[in-house]
DNA sequence: TTCTATTAATTGCATTGACAAGTAACTGAC
DNA sequence: GTCAGTTACTTGTCAATGCAATTAATAGAA
């Protein structure tokens, strides 16, 4: 009960939240911390347009701002720093000159190799104890808990 | 398995983390817009904050950073817009010059009736047609994550 | 008592992110 | 073909956040 907070009988915070949000931060700070540890500078959100990518090249902003769930200008400056950092490439879709193709150069093609690999530990530590069926579980949850609000 | 991507056998990108981060952004996105909705400038940050000093009211910065697990540089500049919005009030702590009292002002006890209501709401949404043991699964995995992340 | 180490808070820098507004280019109706 | 409406991307503003560094004040050891 030390994490919920009531009023009127309702969980108001219902700490669920709470755990989300520490989940994600928790999460996210550990990739940050293990991609400097390995020299690289490379942010979570950075990595998962690497993941697109590496599935799918050459596709425009407006694909990996669908595909990450980021609206436009942040995607426009997440890809600036991936292209001043050297992992893309920008240029003007052939036809349609509004739209940029983003395509990876040879370092961010590289960067899969390295950093696969400490994503996976990432994951294993943090599911470690955990039963699978549960793991699945929460996904389910989460994934209707989304769409109670976006639908 | 569209949300999975694979690496050698091991799920590297497991969707885990991709469900943990949507769930966080689409809840804070809604409670931001309601609380502009209701006429409140309040972020789901500062809505973190208020809820520790409804519970109980004239807690230090850092008792605040332990409670809602922000760091101190993010407390002081969270702490700074309630003052400006008139939220709260911080005075120098009698035994300790270095420490600062954070106490609410009126406006921000009286937030209470009004905000609460408005997440209750919220969460309603959130968790329809979610069995409550499924809710409470949910709580426990995660909070085992956070476990194995920070422990 | 004095000097060192620790602690509370703040500021600087960089990134993410939401929303609004603006620019350039494409599309469709006429 | 022309013009209005839409679309792709960019820029500005403000807030949250992590880390590093700084300031002021307290605590502890010699």
């Amino acid at each position: 009960m030390k994490d919920q907070f009531r009023d009127g009988g309702i969980v108001v915070d219902n700490a669920l939240g709470f755990w989300v949000h520490r989940v994600y931060q928790a999460s996210r700070n550990e990739m940050f911390r293990e991609f400097k540890d390995q020299g690289e500078d490379v942010t979570p959100e950075q990595w998962a347009v690497l993941i697109r990518l590496w599935e799918r090249d050459e596709r425009t902003q407006t694909e990996l701002s669908e595909a990450t769930f980021r609206d436009a200008p942040t995607m426009s400056r997440i890809v600036d720093g991936m292209a001043t950092r050297g992992l893309l490439e920008r240029r003007v879709h052939p036809e349609d000159a509004r739209a940029r193709i983003i395509s990876l150069t040879p370092r961010g093609r590289a960067l899969k190799k390295k950093l696969v690999p400490v994503v996976e530990r990432i994951v294993l530590r943090m599911t470690r104890g955990i039963d699978p069926s549960d793991l699945e579980a929460l996904r389910t949850t989460l994934r209707r808990m989304f769409e109670n609000l976006a639908g």
